[in-house]
DNA sequence: TAATAAAGTTAGATAAATCTAAATAAAATT
DNA sequence: AATTTTATTTAGATTTATCTAACTTTATTA
């Protein structure tokens, strides 16, 4: 059985290795949990020895498939909580993430199976995000930036590539939010940005952004 | 801000100290926690110096006034997690006192709150006891234990003192759970046993059993 | 009252997770 | 190819929580 610890470590480096082809690197970890390369380098050697990463000094780590499998039940427990805190408890998309950081790792299969059950075999959390299943299966459809619309290509938004809860305020008060039907008009060259057709609307949004929000294309 | 572990000691103290007069010893704390009494000096020194406990060497423990709210609000933790259990996804009443114990150390005022409105304010747990509010206060009327009924008189089960997974699996089994109308026929001298009526069914209750059932009489 | 037993404490060890500083390896630059 | 910079690792320290063994204090028994 892994530690809190251990299974933080091992749903960045999922989530990390999802970014990236190949390895993932020492640094990109301690930036994201928020601590010390060396800090990284002895989990690192723990979780080699417990079969979980493949590890060589230097070289980057890549996930086990049983450290993949653990992830993935690990971030489905995040996600069907945090699903549960906006749907039943009536939390914002934005508020929830910390609180599902804790939610996560109780240690209950039964409590996951029986709150799975309670939403309704959920296939996305509230930001866009697909929901594993028990057996760790999740659709994955292609997905595009929404920076990447060609002028009078139209979407839905279905997701999210940044989950800081500044972004998704910012993302509701521009509504930009899950479900908003989008049609491209124009890229600004000079700065990226893209412009904008809402619900009727004329917006303009910085690339920065754009380049955050997913899209299902028509 | 405390720790699980020293959350989980002020919890223990709590409860034992509503059982006792006077001080809470190091061997019953030691025993609660599973623990060896070293550990518990150890952590007894260190809740002290955070002003949560009162402490002499040799001479026991009493809770603070702050240690007490704290305690208080990790146990309205627990009992409003062990009703979301119950309630809303189907657990039974013996079948949540661990996972419990894992979500009470969840670190989330407002979580706690929304839980709370969402069940409707409840006054009480699953196991009959109370669920103190946001400011620490609860209903506490006065109850007898089963065990201390007169022959003709008659209550309700309305709480356990014992909460222990095959007590609670047992008290089902012979349909002893809260809400249920008995009335005491006979205490057995010779073996402290009750002869009950539940139901229009005479059965016979063991001392040990009927001493941690709590009633209250009409 | 003295002896014994039990409760409780202290000292030092271990494990997990983190840190800083120094050292090593790889990558980038000149 | 050599030098410099950056990434990473190693060594040793710290903190928290636990342990065992030995010691001290209190309670019980004779």
């Amino acid at each position: 059985m892994e530690s809190y610890t251990e299974e933080n470590y091992l749903k960045v480096i999922y989530h990390l290795s999802n970014l990236t082809t190949g390895t993932v690197q020492t640094n990109a970890i301690a930036d994201k949990i928020q601590t010390r390369p060396a800090s990284v380098t002895d989990m690192m050697k723990k979780l080699a020895e417990k079969q979980l990463i493949n590890y060589v000094k230097y070289q980057g780590v890549t996930l086990t498939e049983k450290g993949k499998a653990t992830a993935v039940n690990i971030v489905r427990k995040h996600r069907l909580w945090e699903l549960f805190l906006v749907k039943t408890l009536n939390f914002k998309w934005d508020e929830v993430h910390e609180i599902a950081e804790e939610l996560e790792h109780v240690n209950s299969p039964l409590l996951i199976e029986r709150l799975d059950e309670y939403l309704g075999y959920p296939k996305n959390d509230p930001h866009g995000d697909p929901i594993p299943d028990k057996n760790g299966n999740f659709d994955s459809p292609a997905l595009v930036k929404l920076s990447k619309l060609k002028p009078a290509e139209k979407g839905i938004v279905v997701g999210v590539s940044e989950h800081s809860s500044s972004f998704l305020k910012y993302l509701e008060k521009i509504k930009l939010t899950l479900g908003t039907a989008v049609e491209m008009i124009e890229v600004i060259e000079f700065d990226g940005s893209v412009d904008l057709l809402v619900e009727d609307t004329r917006k303009n949004v910085s690339r920065e952004v754009a380049s955050h929000i997913l899209m299902r294309t028509n």
